[in-house]
DNA sequence: CCCCCCCC
C-alpha cells in the first residue's frame, strides 16, 4: 500500500500520472441547487491535503453505500484537474478503486499539510536523475500507521514515464499544447478544454419544434473516431452556423461544446455523454482523414430479420424494387401531418421487406432506376411480420459506393430483378402484426397458445393425416359476400335468412376438419374455403357436384388429400361452449412447402439454438 | 432548448 507522495502538487501543476493513490480524509455532500448530489473530498497524498476535490456524480453511490469510509486508501483510476476562474484548480475523480478500507486503515497516513488552494506552489519538474531527492523526502516522511501498511513515496521516475505514456495515448502532437487531440471516449462533462478530431457518420435533417417551453430548430449528428462515438446536437444559431459545413463522412476538429449525460432512451450510441453546440463552439474541417475509421455497417440480410427481435435497430442494404408514392399520415400522438413513403427493398436472400421513409427524406426520395439503399440503424418493427423504418437516428445512404452495393447491383441486374421474393407478411390477411412465429404442435400446447385475450397466430409445417368427411361442405347463399347457409325449400328454391331472400341456386362452401401432424404432436384444425380447396385440389362447387353425383370419386378426392405436407398459417384461440373450453385452430393458409425456403428456416432455427 | 420517429 503506497500513497503517491507529492502527487497532488504535480497534478495541480498539470501532470497526469496514471493511477495515483490517495487517502480520503473526509467527504461531505455539498448543498446544490442541482438535483444531483455532489460530494467534495478532502484528499491526502501523504505530503499534502487538498480540499478542492470533487467526485463525479456516478461515484456517489460508493459513498451512499458506505464503500469508502474516511481514511480509505484509493487509487484514482480516472481523474481530471480543471482550472476554474481565478486560477483555482479542482481535481475531479471520475473513477476509483478502494485499495484499503478506512475501517481497516483507521487513521491519517503520514503528516500531510494543508495546501492553500489560492496559492499553489509550482512543482519544479524533476528530471529522472532526481529520484534521490525524492527518496530523501521519503525518509522525512513518517507514517503514523505502524501496522502492516507500509508507506512509501511515489516514484517520480515512474510517474514521469506514466505521464509521457498517457500523453502519447491522447495523441499529443509534438509542438504547442493546443495541438493535442482528445479521444471521443475521454470526453466528460468535467473537462473544459478539449478538442476532438472526428468523422461525421450521421447527419439528421433540420427539425423544428414548438412546445410550451418555446420553439426552434435543431439537428444532430454522430461523430466517430477510433475511440468511440458521440452524438452532437446544434440548436438555432448553431444550425445556421454549422449545418451546411458539416458533411456526412467528412472529418472535423471540434472543440468547446457542452457535454452532458446522454439520455439513453433516445440514443443508440455507446457513450454515456452527448454534446450540444454552444456559441463558443469551434468546428474546422480536417482534410487529412485517412487514419480515422469510416462509417461501418453491420449488414443484416433481409432473410435474417426473422431472427432479430423487434423493436430493434439494424443495418440493412437492399435494392428498391418498389417505390410507392409519397403520402401523408397524421401522427397519433402529435396530431401532426407527416409525409411518408413506403419502399420495398429486396436482396440476394430472396426476401422483400418494406422500408418507410419519413418527412423530407420521403418527399425527396427518387425511386427511379431501382436505387440501392443502405440504412445504418434502421428501426425494425414486427408490423406485417417485419418492417423497417428510417428513424431519426438512422442514416440513409442512396447508392453507396461500397463493395456490398456493387455486389447487390450485379446480382439484381443479372436476374435478381426477375426473381420471386418472399415476404414476412402472413398469408390470408388477418394475421397482420405478427412475425411468422414458427411452432411445433407440441409447442402450441406447452406454450398455451390461444389462451390469451387475443388469438395467437403461428406457422407450422404439418402433414394431413385425417380429413373429416361429414359436414365438410354446405350449401351457401349465392350472394357474393354472403356465405350464410341456405335452407333447401325442396322446390328448387334456397332461402337465405341473412339476406331474407330465396334463390334458385346456391354455392358450395367448405368447412373442412383435418387432423394435422408434425414430428411432435398433432392438431385438429378447421380449413375454410380457400385453404380447403387448395388442399383438396378442387373447387368447392365442383366438389359439391361430385358429392351429389359420384360419391366414390368424392371420397377419393378426400382420400387423395391425405399425407400431404403444407406450411400452415394458423390462428389459435380457446373457445368455450357449455363450460367446456377447447383450443380452436383455424387454418388461415395452407401453402405448399417451398423446400429451399423451409430448409433455410430450419437452418435459422438451428442457428437460434446457439449450438 | 430536442427526445416524435409517427401510419397501416
Amino acid at each position: 500500500m503506497e500513497l503517491s507522495t507529492g502527487i497532488i502538487l504535480e497534478i495541480l501543476n498539470g501532470a497526469t500520472p496514471e493511477k495515483p493513490t490517495f487517502q480520503v480524509i473526509n467527504a461531505k455532500k455539498i448543498e446544490s441547487s442541482n438535483t444531483v448530489d455532489r460530494y467534495r473530498l478532502l484528499l491526502s497524498d501523504g505530503e499534502y491535503v487538498y480540499s478542492h476535490v470533487m467526485l463525479a456524480a456516478q461515484l456517489n453511490k460508493m459513498w451512499e453505500n458506505n464503500e469508502v469510509p474516511n481514511m480509505s486508501v484509493i487509487e484514482a483510476t480516472r481523474y481530471l484537474c480543471n482550472k476554474l476562474q481565478g486560477d483555482k484548480r479542482v481535481i475531479i475523480l471520475l473513477d476509483l478503486k478502494v485499495l484499503a478500507s478506512g475501517s481497516d486503515v483507521k487513521c491519517k497516513l503520514g503528516n500531510p499539510t494543508q495546501l492553500n488552494p489560492n496559492s499553489i506552489p509550482t512543482s519544479t519538474p524533476k528530471p529522472a536523475m532526481d529520484s534521490g531527492i525524492n527518496e530523501q523526502k521519503a525518509a522525512v516522511f513518517k507514517p503514523q500507521n505502524n501496522n502492516n501498511t507500509a508507506l512509501s513515496t511515489g516514484n517520480t521516475t515512474v510517474q514521469q514515464t506514466h505521464q509521457v505514456n498517457s500523453l502519447e495515448k491522447k495523441s499529443l502532437t509534438p509542438g504547442t499544447p493546443n495541438s493535442r487531440v482528445h479521444s471521443i471516449a475521454s470526453l466528460t462533462p468535467y473537462q473544459n478544454r478539449w478538442r476532438i478530431r472526428a468523422r461525421v457518420t450521421m447527419k439528421s435533417n433540420i427539425r423544428t419544434w414548438s412546445n410550451s417551453k418555446g420553439e426552434g430548430k435543431l439537428f444532430n449528428c454522430n461523430l466517430l473516431d477510433d475511440s468511440g462515438e458521440i452524438r452532437m446536437t446544434g440548436f438555432k444559431e448553431q444550425v445556421d452556423k454549422f449545418y451546411d459545413m458539416l458533411e456526412l463522412n467528412k472529418v472535423y476538429y471540434i472543440s468547446r461544446c457542452t457535454l452532458k449525460t446522454a439520455n439513453k432512451q433516445y440514443s443508440n450510441l455507446n457513450n454515456d455523454y452527448e454534446m450540444t453546440m454552444n456559441p463558443e463552439t469551434v468546428i474546422e474541417p480536417c482534410n487529412d482523414d485517412s487514419d480515422l475509421p469510416v462509417i461501418s455497417f453491420d449488414f443484416v440480410k433481409l432473410s435474417e430479420l426473422e431472427q432479430c427481435k423487434p423493436p430493434t435497430s439494424v443495418d440493412v442494404i437492399g435494392v428498391v424494387k418498389v417505390c410507392n408514392d409519397v403520402n401523408s399520415v397524421v401522427g397519433r400522438q402529435s396530431q401532426k401531418e407527416i409525409l411518408k413513403r413506403d419502399l420495398q427493398i429486396v436482396d440476394q436472400s430472396g426476401l422483400a421487406v418494406s422500408l418507410t421513409l419519413w418527412g423530407d427524406e420521403a418527399n425527396k426520395f427518387d425511386g427511379q432506376g431501382f436505387p440501392i439503399v443502405a440504412v445504418k440503424g434502421a428501426r425494425l418493427s414486427d408490423f406485417n411480420g417485419r418492417s423497417l423504418s428510417v428513424s431519426g437516428s438512422s442514416q440513409l445512404i442512396v447508392n453507396p459506393d461500397t463493395k456490398e452495393a456493387h455486389v447487390l447491383r450485379g446480382w439484381f441486374e443479372s436476374g435478381g430483378r426477375d426473381q420471386n421474393f418472399s415476404s414476412y407478411q402472413s398469408e390470408g390477411g388477418s394475421g397482420g402484426g405478427q412475425s411468422s412465429n414458427w411452432k411445433t404442435f407440441l409447442q402450441v400446447k406447452s406454450e398455451n397458445l390461444g389462451q390469451g385475450e387475443k388469438a395467437d397466430y403461428y406457422t407450422a409445417k404439418g402433414t394431413v393425416v385425417f380429413v373429416k368427411k361429414d359436414n365438410c361442405m354446405y350449401q351457401a347463399c349465392p350472394t357474393a359476400d354472403c356465405n350464410k347457409k341456405v335452407v333447401d325449400l325442396g322446390n328448387g328454391q334456397y332461402r337465405c335468412e341473412k339476406c331474407c331472400r330465396e334463390f334458385p341456386n346456391h354455392k358450395w362452401r367448405m368447412i373442412l376438419s383435418c387432423n394435422v401432424a408434425d414430428h411432435t404432436d398433432n392438431q385438429w384444425i378447421t380449413c375454410f374455403q380457400d385453404s380447403a380447396e387448395g388442399m383438396l385440389g378442387m373447387k368447392a362447387d365442383e366438389l359439391g357436384q361430385l358429392r351429389e353425383t359420384d360419391e366414390m370419386r368424392f371420397d377419393q378426392v378426400l382420400q387423395d388429400a391425405l399425407f400431404k405436407s403444407y406450411i400452415f398459417r394458423m390462428r389459435a384461440k380457446v373457445e368455450t361452449y357449455n363450460d367446456e373450453s377447447r383450443l380452436k385452430t383455424v387454418c388461415v393458409a395452407a401453402n405448399n412447402v417451398d423446400w429451399k425456403e423451409y430448409g433455410n428456416q430450419l437452418i435459422s432455427q438451428i442457428a437460434q439454438l446457439g449450438i
